[in-house]
DNA sequence: GTGAAAGCGCTAACAC
DNA sequence: GTGTTAGCGCTTTCAC
């Protein structure tokens, strides 16, 4: 194995112990908060850690407190979709905060190809942080088992689509409200005389795509099946599916697209076929993603999730786990999952 | 301090030792390549790590070699443009590309308020990665000094401010032709006949907002100066300079913005205020986003720089200092930084 | 209150 | 080749 880096050596307890003239012991004491250190002494050990700007080596401190206050993000999106869409990047941005303000530590995994998921089994077993935020489960996501077989303390992003198959009385999660929201949509376009509704929906392996798909059928339950085309939350597929719509029902007079990327492919797509919009066709979306609702022309009307805040929600729930973890007590009010409300933001396309 | 995590007890070098009838030197050894150990001894070994499931405790392994195998991002963004900008995002995947392939972690370190400097600091100095990839400098920002102070091996994205200013010779970074850049925009638009070039800035406390408006007046060294209006990169900024461009100098009739975000929200503004585009003004903007540039209406001229290559490159030039740093010899060829070619990308909107 | 001492799990000399 | 041993830097009983 490669040596290590050799730089300069960094100064450890015992060096601030000799300077301060006390014992390693002591030091200790007053670097973890200097409860039961006599005010003279905590200031003498103080300036000595000054002096020479002493900082706690992490790693000999995780290997006996076995915490490292860090909690992994875990993203398995193979398509890379992670950074193109601002969805991850605002679940992010909220967990962010909410881990920092915890004093904890974000390590941000991505899983691109099937190989990462080696390297990231081997991370989260390797001991390396205290829990983990898993988004974007896909069918058959060996993630979860992963998380499960090294007792990691795991909280999901998304509803994971096996819940309940097996005892996961333990299992918890936030997700938005999917299905109401689509329900909130399709209803709007009904309410506005729509009669021949179709639906771009999400990838059908997530349930945040079925879900949503669910909602439109809880309001058009006799649809017409060709009013229904498969996307997978980007342009490209959002665009693709408008198209097949448009091919398949040329009369279509409104469309409720599973995201705010996929509504505004819809929308170029749409002007592209001379139709105009809200006129010819109305358009909803889904999200609220400011940077791309509000600078559509028209601006989108669209479903509102709060995704920062669902990103917050997660760490926050994570963190009250991890807390309850070591103070061995029954838990007495165990964190369980979490649905985000939603509501419908009405803009010009509907 | 606050009891660490007491799980289940994840078997150890130890356990696996008994387990095969071997030392733990041995084992240690096969878990780590296993060269001189020999070929029978070596898959008792292995399948006693199987069949107990042990994976190396990371903070033991650190303890002793002094290596992470992980690597923090820095991103120092106050105003959070961090995610909703596609821009780190692009380079976030070059980077995490590039680490993984080295079975390196990217640790994302996010600095939002000046309070989280004394976070990143810690972190950094606490010993958690073997290096850094620090983005997004303003001026007098303190990062590079607390980097320095730690020893810790830094690459900056996009050139510091205070290059030569010190005794930099070790200073690496990576960027982009930013000049280079805004000269071909701007050539661009004078070849097209365009009298009244305008310009909307980023914020001119970076290097890449200063650089492109030095390549802007490289070639219009004369300009009106009612013909340049500060941005931030942003959407909200650059809708405001081009409406504040519009009001000083009606007649305008061309403006080169130094990001496609600021290029598809004046493309908007002039839409607004009655302007075809490119008709009566021709719009060039920066960065070649996909995801903007090409669905901005009409698509946007820009100059295009691969950014995820950028990040892949810091990865590279980082990995490549950490190994030299562990080889004690003399270093053959440091790395030295780099600027990345850049090239224009013509659509509609020029 | 403070110090002495025993590890946490691992790697790397060094013997054999 | 393989085993023995001495730490890496820290926290945490346990005496005093």
């Amino acid at each position: 194995m490669q040596q290590g880096r050799t730089g300069p050596l960094r100064p450890t307890l015992e060096a601030v112990a000799e300077l301060a003239g006390v014992s390693r012991a002591t030091v200790s004491r007053v670097v973890n908060g200097g409860v039961g250190v006599r005010a003279s002494l905590r200031e003498r050990v103080q300036h000595a850690v000054e002096e020479l700007g002493y900082v706690p080596n992490q790693a000999a401190r995780t290997l006996v407190t076995r915490r490292n206050d860090a909690v992994a993000v875990v993203i398995a999106e193979p398509e890379s979709r992670v950074f193109s869409d601002p969805f991850f990047a605002q679940q992010l941005r909220g967990i962010s905060k909410e881990l920092s303000s915890a004093d904890s530590q974000l390590v941000l995994l991505l899983v691109e190809d099937t190989g990462d998921y080696q390297r990231v089994g081997r991370y989260l077993a390797g001991g390396h942080v205290d829990g983990a935020l898993i988004f974007s489960l896909h069918q058959d996501d060996p993630l979860p088992a992963m998380a499960r077989k090294v007792g990691m303390v795991t909280v999901f992003g998304g509803r994971p689509g096996w819940v309940g198959a097996e005892s996961d009385h333990d299992l918890v999660y936030v997700d938005t409200d999917n299905r109401g929201g689509a329900r909130l949509a399709v209803e709007h376009l009904v309410s506005l005389g729509r009669k021949r509704i179709a639906t771009i929906t999400g990838p059908l392996d997530q349930t945040s795509g079925v879900d949503r798909l669910d909602g439109y059928r809880d309001v058009l339950p006799y649809g017409d099946p060709a009013l229904v085309a498969e996307g997978d939350f980007t342009q490209e597929g959002g665009g693709r599916a408008m198209a097949e719509l448009l091919a398949r029902r040329p009369d279509l007079d409104a469309v409720f697209a599973a995201s705010d990327l996929m509504a505004s492919a819809a929308l170029r797509v749409l002007r592209e076929h001379g139709r105009r919009v809200p006129e010819d066709v109305a358009v909803v979306g889904f999200d609220d993603q400011e940077s791309v609702a509000a600078w559509t022309d028209p601006p989108l009307t669209t479903v509102r999730q709060d995704i920062e805040d669902m990103g917050r929600l997660m760490a926050r729930l994570l963190l009250r786990r991890l807390a309850q973890e070591g103070s061995e007590v029954a838990r007495p009010g165990s964190p369980t999952s979490v649905i985000t409300p939603v509501r419908l933001v009405v803009r010009a396309s509907a």
